[in-house]
DNA sequence: CAGTAAATTCTAGTTAAATAGAAATAATGG
DNA sequence: CCATTATTTCTATTTAACTAGAATTTACTG
């Protein structure tokens, strides 16, 4: 046996979805631009590349080309289910999918301010709200 | 150029770790059995392949035989660093720094209710109080 | 102390991911 | 309608990650 394929897009590839997330469909080359304006600095074809794996995974759609000729791509995931499928995901693996667990190790990673547990703590009595 | 290192744990690395943080140090079998015990069904080679690779990341320390001949690990990474080091790193790629946008995120995950959200709320505050 | 059982080391194969060049293709302006 | 230029397709290379067998080494037991 080998590595299994990752069931969620990996670093390249979610950073050619976040592209597109901004605004789509775009060409290989706009996409190819604001990468490299990112500081990921490719080749034209390894992008090609890229997103053409990507549209084998269904993670992308090709649209046939508007004037010029090329193609157009748009994204086929949304950025909140991907979100919610690597956050989930980490969840499950690294904090036995408890989210206070996860939420304890948020303190760490950030040393969040009083502004900003407040703000969190907005977010949660929000999510209370409209539940009940 | 290709696929670089990842800087974090890869997944077989994290179940070894996770089972050496439960306890330390432990042997090739030992782990083995563990990770069999999780449905991780490895051959006994693979295991060892696999740890002395992460004595080489300073990952593991491998300590001398206690009475038999095989050889102990323990880790050298600690849990908290290790989900700071992968939260943190998704936070910044998936929700650009945002531990709001995070939170946000952990609401689609999992359908959180009422007394889980309050058990946040209440992590929220004692960290405040905490804090002041 | 020799044989056995267990562990380790060495070697190797597979797939995913990342990258990009060469060749082929297609549009467009003169 | 042809040459130029941009784009795509095809092919290939490299490394990480994963897996495990063969050969070797080492410890313990009778």
């Amino acid at each position: 046996m080998s590595r299994p394929a990752s069931e969620n897009p990996t670093e390249l590839e979610l950073q050619i979805l976040k592209v597109l997330w901004q605004e789509a469909p775009r060409t290989v080359r706009e996409v190819r631009d604001a990468l490299a304006q990112l500081g990921r600095d490719l080749a034209h074809t390894s992008v090609i590349t890229s997103m053409n794996t990507m549209v084998a995974k269904d993670q992308l759609k090709k649209l046939p080309p508007a004037q010029g000729k090329a193609f157009r791509f748009e994204p086929m995931l949304k950025k909140e289910d991907v979100s919610k499928g690597m956050l989930g995901d980490l969840m499950d693996r690294l904090f036995e999918g408890s989210s206070e667990t996860l939420l304890l190790s948020l303190f760490d990673v950030k040393d969040l301010d009083e502004t900003e547990i407040k703000r969190l703590r907005k977010l949660l009595n929000e999510k209370l709200k409209e539940q009940s």
